[in-house]
RNA sequence: GCGCCCGUAGCUCAGUCGGAUAGAGCAUCAGCCUUCUAAGCUGAGGGUCGUUGGUUCGAUUCCAACCGGGCGCACCA
């Protein structure tokens, strides 16, 4: 990579100017390099004589020049090295090594961009995890959308991924969808029975209701209702966990394993886990509860884990889950929360601590609220009213992709503003789009170019050479950024990152296609005297000369780009159509 | 009150490890389709990077205080 051969040729500069005596470098030096922001100022720039001038006790400019002087052949590598102002290192890198990037993302495809930073660490992906008590809503999918990218980064970064939805089947939450359910089944058994109060609203219970009608007909109404709520308990949690994974299908999600609450409870796992503790005095009891000493490891305070009534808490059972992701052996646990859950860290921290792990062991991605509008106005969202968006409904809307990319657009820990008359009007001009064209173009391109028998040559197989318009090297420079992209974006768990790189390169590719001509004009198109008339009056149209050699780099070129995109899009579970 | 997140153009947001003249999209205005897909392109206007201090060669970025917004602080999940 570019960069690597780079920073190692300033490194060994480095070191050579301390050998001769010229730099004292207490410490090794970090190199720093960056894109710079002008065209003047080369393809690299580094800032590392301006962070040694305080330890070295010299202006940086004279550091610059040091090193500057102690690269050894820098012909090879540079065509240009300049110091700026206070003493940056501006590096104009030679032509031949740029094109060395078109060649690596021939030899690597789709892997271009991929790498072995995770050693093969096995990674527990958590996300969704939503309770089975009604369809997925708005909030869930970009929570859904981040996860998956996440899974497919650290996959791609050479980590062995699994993706997992906890299944909140068991407490209070399950308990009230069976109340609420069997009280609409009784309704339309034509018993007058009081809806609870803080049951589910929504429609979708009334269809569910239908369900168990059909299955059972009306034997529930003369059970006894503990009996009559579990019946329906049971087939609303099949019913509902069935549409929760054909939703989560249609998003184009299918987890590697779904994991159940309820099976920790039954299985006695979590008395088993709960009574570990308590044999290590982490556990204690007092007013009739019992606590987690949390606060050992940090919490701000002790947490119940069995209350006074005997039950236990949502804690208890999360305890003995994450003791379960640990036991699996995997190196990280990566758990993908709503927002509002960010109090519960610390404790679920605790909990790793508790057995033994470094708290970094886990982490987790929190996901902002979705702030649902329509036409500007706030979609107040109830799940207990029952009146909320579903991502059923947006998916119908908007598209899949282009749902996706909205969620990832934006840092997850940042409010996301939804405007559901916005994303349909703007379905067309979203910027997923925008980035799908790129990838849609150039398959076009290429179609064009083998119907008029022009061959599209692979980068080895293209005169590299002739493509010397800045404009061809700055995409270049953009397309040899892109495995830095993809790892600081797996690294930092940072979806977003991704697709602003993306945009940023359909930001480049769609003027250079309207400035650079790459086909040659059409030979039945009127050419020759049209031409000059038009370049005069439409210079957005381009009319430069292209000769077959140029056709053939830029063509390219334009696979190179291709790849890319298809590559960024694939990390983020998008499609690269082609044809729009 | 305590904790977490956030405050950057009219709106929605990027901004890497502190770097050079702070960037996109939308919206507004003015233009570009007889030639490779106009889901595209060209140009214009638009900024006290919440405020005040501090750290240093240099701060949107780091630190502190304050102001404003959101969320959390359950024997709910």
């Amino acid at each position: 990579m570019v960069q690597d051969k780079v920073s190692q040729a300033l490194l060994e500069a480095l070191r050579s100017a301390q050998q001769r005596g010229m730099l004292k470098l207490e410490q090794t030096p970090v190199i720093n390099l960056e894109a710079p922001k002008r065209p003047e100022w080369g393809d690299v720039s580094c800032t590392v004589a301006m962070s040694l001038s305080a330890s070295e006790r010299r202006p940086p400019f004279e550091i610059a020049q040091i090193i500057i002087d102690h690269i050894e052949q820098p012909d090879l590598l540079f065509s240009r090295v300049e110091i700026a102002r206070p003493g940056f290192l501006n590096l104009t890198v030679k032509r031949q090594l740029w094109m060395d990037v078109l060649h690596a993302i021939e030899a690597q495809g789709a892997s271009y961009g991929h790498s072995h930073l995770g050693q093969g660490r096995r990674v527990l992906v958590e996300y969704v995890s939503a309770n089975p008590t009604g369809p997925l809503h708005v909030g869930h999918g970009r929570g859904a959308a981040v996860g998956q990218a996440l899974v497919r980064l650290l996959k791609a970064t050479g980590h062995e991924v699994v993706s997992e939805y906890y299944i909140n089947d068991a407490g209070r939450q399950m308990k009230l969808l069976g109340v609420s359910v069997l009280a609409r089944y009784l309704e339309s058994c034509g018993k007058s029975v009081a809806f609870p109060e803080d049951g589910y609203h929504g429609d979708y219970i009334r269809a569910v209701a239908a369900r168990v009608k059909a299955k059972e007909g009306e034997g529930l109404v003369s059970l006894p209702t503990v009996e009559a709520e579990q019946r329906s308990k049971d087939v609303a949690y099949r019913e509902l966990l069935t549409l929760i994974r054909q939703d989560l299908e249609t998003f184009g999600i299918v987890f590697d394993s779904w994991f159940s609450e309820a099976s920790l409870l039954t299985s006695g796992t979590v008395d088993q886990v709960l009574g570990e503790l308590k044999a290590r005095d982490l556990l204690f009891d007092q007013d009739g509860a019992q606590w987690f000493r949390s606060s050992v490891f940090g919490d701000e305070k002790d947490r119940v884990v069995r209350k006074q009534e005997g039950d236990y808490t949502y804690l208890a059972s999360d305890i003995a889950y994450h003791r379960d992701k640990l036991r699996r052996g995997f190196d990280l646990l990566v758990d993908v929360w709503g927002a509002d859950h960010h109090g519960y860290i610390p404790r679920m921290q605790a909990v790793v601590q508790a057995y033994g792990y470094p708290k970094e062991r886990l982490r987790v991605v929190l996901v902002q609220m979705v702030n649902l509008l329509r036409g500007g106005q706030k979609v107040e969202m109830s799940k207990r009213s029952g009146e909320f968006i579903t991502l059923r409904e947006v998916m119908d809307e908007v598209g899949v992709d282009a749902a996706k990319f909205f969620f990832l657009m934006r840092d997850s820990s940042t409010h996301l503003d939804f405007d559901l008359e916005l994303a349909k009007q703007q379905s067309q001009e979203n910027p997923v789009y925008y980035v799908q064209y790129v990838h849609a173009r150039i398959a076009s391109l290429r179609r064009v170019a083998e119907s008029r028998d022009i061959t599209c040559p692979f980068p080895s197989q293209a005169d590299l050479h002739l493509l010397e318009d800045p404009d061809e090297i700055a995409l270049i420079r953009k397309l040899s950024v892109f495995p830095v992209v993809l790892q600081a974006s797996a690294v930092e768990l940072e979806p977003h990152r991704m697709a602003y790189y993306l945009r940023e390169l359909a930001g480049m590719v769609h003027p250079f296609y309207n400035k650079h001509r790459i086909l040659p004009p059409a030979p039945d198109s009127d050419a020759g005297t049209a031409v000059s008339i038009e370049s005069a009056s439409s210079p957005s149209r381009p009319s430069e000369a292209v000769a077959p050699s140029l056709t053939g780099a830029r063509l390219a070129l334009m696979w190179a780009v291709q790849q890319v995109v298809r590559n960024g899009l694939q990390v983020l579970g998008v499609s690269a159509p082609e044809q729009m």
